[in-house]
DNA sequence: ACTGAATATTTGAGTATTCAACTATTGCGC
DNA sequence: GCGCAATAGTTGAATACTCAAATATTCAGT
């Protein structure tokens, strides 16, 4: 049936063993339509992908990953945004940026602060300590994505960009906004 | 710098209206990196396809993305799978089929059943009535699947698919096991 | 048999996220 | 100026997941 459309993270590896009857050698058979294959292996490669870094990141910089990226986008716009324009680069909602915050600014990598005309309206602007602590890990953390891939060919990886552009304008063309 | 690594969904695209000074538009002169390019349109692609299908299978069965994988990996199983080999094919902890396997059994789609030997196991079986409500609903995900990515020269699909095995054999190789 | 390591599951704390409800403000239209 | 819809942000209920600790059990060694 090939359903399988979640997109988890392994655990970090049991032990190696299976108690009920069948012990589950049988993986061949499946997957029969060439788009659901695509799917299913485009899932796992992003998931291995995303699981490597999220590890690192945390591990290494004791930070998580939305955290991270949200420190991302706030040196990417110079150093400051609105709530809600941070909540739209990361594409979450408004209510998960105020949690982010939150937490970035008790680690004082991040401050609030008011707009000067509109009261309805908080900044968050990174602070030079913050700025400093984040471009260290965003080094590390733009090595290890390039490893990650970069033993691949130089030819299948230009292929393979160009197949997931092509993808993306598929996908955008069936299912534009939502 | 083009760190980026997280894996939301867009939260169903709010009104269009920034209020910051920068009113971002610039989106250009980023992804140095092919390899980054490519992480970030997997993620991009794979985000899409996943939140598809997700709000889908929601609306229209009024059960979760990680619910329905519940039951398709049990369908797959033939019908019977103790906790920790429904985490270990679903890739996620125990502690997370638990709170799956309470909801499934209260909306009657499983049964826990003791093992006939080994009282630390419990074997999750999907119910009669469940399977048919996983089956019919398996068929619709498929479809919708499929349709998301049929639009697809079929050249560039078989070529995207050679790409991302070899992609997972490169990441398998690099990352072997946590 | 006893002991202790290993295995199976559950539980609880910590994060993250959505969505809907709610509070403040702003800014029109008249 | 008023009234009110639109906007910005926070909060809380519902899900989901990880990791570590707690429970139960099984099993192997002596």
């Amino acid at each position: 049936m090939a359903t399988e459309a979640s997109r988890k993270r392994p655990p970090r590896a049991g032990t190696k063993k299976s108690s009920a009857p069948g012990p589950v050698p049988s993986e061949a058979p499946r997957a029969n339509h060439l788009e659901i294959r695509i799917w299913l292996r485009l899932l796992a490669c992003a998931n291995r992908i995303e699981t490597a870094l999220q590890r690192r990141i945390v591990s290494a910089f004791g930070i998580s990953l939305a955290r991270f990226d949200l420190l991302a986008q706030l040196e990417r716009a110079g150093g400051v945004l609105t709530m809600t324009d941070a909540s739209k680069r990361m594409m979450v909602t408004n209510g998960a940026v105020t949690g982010l915050v939150d937490r970035l600014a008790q680690e004082r990598f991040v401050i609030r602060e008011p707009h000067p005309k509109d009261r309805r309206t908080i900044f968050v602007r990174l602070t030079e300590e913050g700025r400093g602590r984040f471009l260290a890990m965003a080094r590390e953390h733009e090595s290890w994505t390039v490893a990650l891939l970069s033993g691949l060919e130089a030819e299948g990886k230009k292929q393979l960009l160009a197949n997931l552009d092509a993808l993306k304008r598929q996908l955008d063309g069936v299912e534009p906004e939502s």
